[in-house]
DNA sequence: TCCAAAAATGTAGTGACTACAAGAATGGAT
DNA sequence: ATCCATTCTTGTAGTCACTACATTTTTGGA
């Protein structure tokens, strides 16, 4: 999969309009933040932004990933595995990712932009819902009980939703590595209370 | 609370709004008609329309309500009563206004006009997040446990919504007598099991 | 060096929504 | 009945995201 020249270039100016799109809209949030600004910053045309980007919103989540990740995970699971552990797997895997050192103010910063935007928020809900979608079609695979797959997607994505903000709530701006430590007790507590919530539901 | 002319007139013209608006969003689909069009067919100024109603969407969600409930239903329970019981009993209400017969297909309408529209659902999922805050709210006034009242929250409207998806599945567009008995006892025994779920995983 | 594909641009328009100023209806006081 | 202040309604102008489309520029290969 060798990309010529031609395809290099526009992935460059593609990742150029994002970057700029993402300092601006951290800087100054994102509503306060036209397209047409970011077309400038970026010296290119309205238009080629929206040749590259559908929506203003994918400026903003542009490294995708995080919701296709539990369905991922159910699909390569062993058939014999229960459910709930394989997400909760999964969940503390991806929250040890983000409480790295380097990530972790940045994570924050891109998470109260979030908060700070109405079209941001609803687009991150319309996400967690084809997360929801996504992760029931991979239950449904292995075991045929859609109401029970569908409750079982739907829990998850409540209970990551609580645990996000439990995280986003006791995490200082700025983690002293003890204190960092503490939060990340803290939160592993957490999740392991929330899906002990949902296995004893669903088991 | 006797309300003049002047204040009868304005509510007057504003039913007539959202009169006008339901049944051209019903007949054609939110997405199809403008702001514009509404206000036309209404013989007001497009000015008129949103010194009455803040956004579009507002137009189509009119008759506000369900959004209050469970909270409501949790700070008029006694001390005493399980939360999940208190809800169960709610949306079982709830549901069994909405089987009334008459009330039947105009429901189906509206929900299928939902989910014919991006914004219509951007808009209810907004709306299932006030529910969730304003329920925890009521949770926290009567036991100081913030994470377990904030997961019952999330719980309760993942519960909602898994089951308003069975609702319009499981119901036939013209019900028989018959069949929307045969749907009402398979809806009730789905509320049972979800419920069930939820009160072995929070007991 | 020339050509065809594709990327970038410019123009014009739609539709929701805001700000604001001006016009019309109304309730109450004289 | 008349006048005034309130407020409901209207019209104008503008912003911003986004689309359609025609045109220009860039690029890879013959």
């Amino acid at each position: 999969m060798e990309l010529g020249r031609r395809e290099r270039k526009k992935q460059q100016t593609r990742q150029a309009i994002s970057d700029v799109a993402t300092e601006l809209f951290l800087e100054r949030g994102f509503d306060a933040v036209t397209v047409a600004e970011v077309a400038r910053a970026a010296d290119v045309a309205v238009q080629t932004v929206f040749n590259h980007f559908p929506a203003k919103e994918d400026l903003f989540f542009d490294e995708q990933g995080w919701w296709t990740g539990p369905a991922q995970a159910v699909r390569e699971a062993p058939a014999e595995a229960d459910p709930v552990d394989v997400l909760e797997t999964q969940y503390l895997q991806g929250t040890r990712e983000r409480l790295k050192v380097g990530h972790l103010a940045t994570w924050k910063q891109f998470v109260r932009t979030i908060e700070g935007s109405p079209a941001l928020l609803a687009r991150r809900r319309l996400t967690a819902d084809e997360l929801e979608r996504s992760l029931t079609a991979a239950l449904d695979e292995r075991a045929p009980n859609h109401l029970r797959n569908r409750l079982t997607a739907a829990l998850y994505a409540a209970a990551q939703k609580v645990l996000e903000e439990r995280l986003m709530a006791v995490l200082p701006d700025d983690a002293s590595p003890a204190e960092l430590d503490q939060a990340q007790r803290e939160l592993e507590r957490a999740v392991a209370e929330v899906f002990a919530v949902l296995r004893s539901g669903l088991g």
